[in-house]
DNA sequence: TTATAATTTTTACGCGCGTAAAAATTTAAT
DNA sequence: ATTAAATTTTTACGCGCGTAAAAATTATAA
């Protein structure tokens, strides 16, 4: 783009030689006018540097294309790559994601969604914290803004959920560890936040039982969202204490698991499969760093590609149709086994 | 807040009793209006739902109270910590962050920054790509809106650069390493996008020298974010090849270490201090993930914290100022030495 | 060439603020 | 109680758009 700045859609009217109203007809649909119309603005475009005032643009607007999306914590990677995965499809469907954390904080969460009303989102994508949420709140908020809660649902809250089938997973990663080797034990948090991690606990008991073993939970003290930190500790005073009931433990998510995995490592204990092992440790998420742990490490993936394209999807349809769904739709998706050596 | 919702300032003004124009300076600077008008608005806004309308206060301003803070990769868990202390400071003096990631594509980093231009930032934070990225656009972005870059440099843009000291902190490592056992070798990228890399090699090469060492280079073939999947191959090479001048590795950042710790593991190699160790592997960055590798990552680390209330502390100052710079100034921090097990 | 349909132009108003300036009110000092 | 200073109120205009409706123009079909 050359020459001098144009500074509103008047001026570049002027320079066009194409009616303001047609211009903001164009701007907002550029179908919406004749094909030889839209060709004299696009050229008009190439030679001036215009674009219209967002601000301007949004001021009379009920809602705008704006799509917030809300993660409990940006330094988890799965959060930072599910979170691209879903700017990606909103950018394709023309509207402009507003990526914001919680950074674990449930006064962060609060904030960022009176943030999202100011801006009159087209919707909101919300990764809740989960119980530590402020419930009240955020239903006030899902009241107002189209809502579509991923990866940790909060009943009753929101147009729909979009997450994993963590009943079918563990149970899949439970049915694994039996088949091939002792059954496990399952290491979680005392007091988790996330609401998968009960369902997961819930799961591991059901799959456990329907094969006729007796469940054994692990649970490690600790607060917050530095799981590789309280998976850590706790998992050094297991390996110490060395009172398991078998030689397998199924951690409630990779990050946990990374932690203990450390633990093992740095007590000398053996982690793997095959002669001389002395345990078997696997995980859940498929977290990008498992490739790369010591041994590397047997987990379930979650599918984020197609629940962050999912969660796109219901939200668009939702602020297209412009109803409210009658009730909260949940979509779950399927996790995978990934064989890797740590089980 | 209880009652109807307030549709507009007049609105507000009909129902508070305060005039709208008494209003306006209130909502942008309440120490500017009466202390007793101020504690009769404060009132009314504890009993009626109003905020102003962020577009149309913003419509007619020339600079916002926005600050963009664009990344080049979010999945980075380095990233996402310094993104979020940014964003701590930025929220601390009134401003208000806008969080945007370039997923390693410089067309993205432009297209953030065209984004960054429609919402009218009183200033951007910009961790570039570095030799990847656009230099004449960004040049361009950064002749109209005050930038401050920090993380990775580009010569003669924006107000200033912050970053870390990488001759300070790889003469450092390199000292350590030389002090405690064999001198190292380097392991990079072959062709790095980020140009901190080029100044390791340098100041890996310089403190060699200094110390009568010979430098040696292994450069890992490969292109892209993904450094653990690149320092795993050519760990994997490096490791069955086993022809180093030394038993001894610094890696250009932790990334690239945690996949040669994961190939040497795999290779049954032991890496670490002591007896039976056949490998030791230092890093440099200090990745959160660098406390759970196996064994723990000796590096050094960036002050994140310092870098980040730096770069924001730099660019207020250049908003308030509201003047240019002479010449792009430059702060650099030192790293620390964490000794930890692998090296 | 003419009639009809599609599209643009012209004119105007409104949105919800920021801000200016004169008038009015309130507060503080004497 | 009076005067001066500080602050608010009143009135009005402008920003840069979106949109409505009538008139004008352009394109297409017959």
């Amino acid at each position: 783009m050359t020459g001098t700045k144009i500074k509103n859609m008047e001026e570049f009217a002027s320079v066009s030689g194409i009616s303001r109203p047609t211009l903001s007809k164009f701007f907002n649909d550029p179908s919406s006018v004749r094909a030889s119309t839209r060709k004299r603005i696009e050229a008009a475009l190439d030679r001036y540097d215009y674009q219209p005032n967002l601000y301007a643009v949004n001021q009379n607007r009920r809602l705008t294309k704006n799509i917030g999306v809300v993660v409990p914590y940006l330094a988890d990677p799965f959060f930072a790559k599910i979170a691209r995965t879903i700017e990606e499809h909103i950018i394709e469907t023309g509207f402009r994601p507003v990526l914001l954390g919680s950074h674990g904080s449930p006064a962060m969460e609060i904030a960022n969604l009176e943030n999202l009303r100011s801006i009159k989102p087209a919707g909101v994508l919300l990764a809740p914290l989960g119980r530590a949420s402020d419930h009240a709140k955020i239903k006030a908020f899902c009241r107002e803004v189209p809502t579509v809660l991923f990866d940790a649902n909060i009943d009753e809250i929101g147009e729909a959920f979009v997450g994993s089938n963590n009943e079918q997973s563990i149970s899949l990663i439970v049915d694994y560890l039996c088949r091939t080797g002792e059954p496990p034990s399952f290491f979680e948090m005392k007091s988790p936040t996330n609401p998968n991690a009960f369902k997961r606990r819930s799961a591991y008991i059901s799959a456990m039982e329907k094969l006729g073993h007796n469940p054994n939970l692990i649970q490690a003290e600790g607060e917050g969202w530095e799981f590789e930190e309280i998976g850590f500790r706790a998992g050094t005073r297991v390996v110490r204490d060395r009172n398991l009931p078998t030689n397998t433990i199924l951690c409630s998510n990779d990050r946990l698991a990374i932690g203990l995995l450390s633990a093992a490592f740095e007590a000398g204990l053996h982690v793997g499969i095959g002669e001389g092992r002395e345990l078997r440790v696997a995980g859940h998420d498929d977290h990008p760093f498992s490739r790369y742990t010591c041994p590397t490490l047997t987990t379930v993936s979650q599918d984020y590609e197609a629940i962050a394209k999912k969660s796109a999807a219901v939200l668009l349809e939702r602020i297209t149709s412009e109803e409210s769904a009658d009730s909260q739709g949940e979509t779950l998706f399927d996790g995978r086994l990934i064989m890797r050596s740590s089980a």
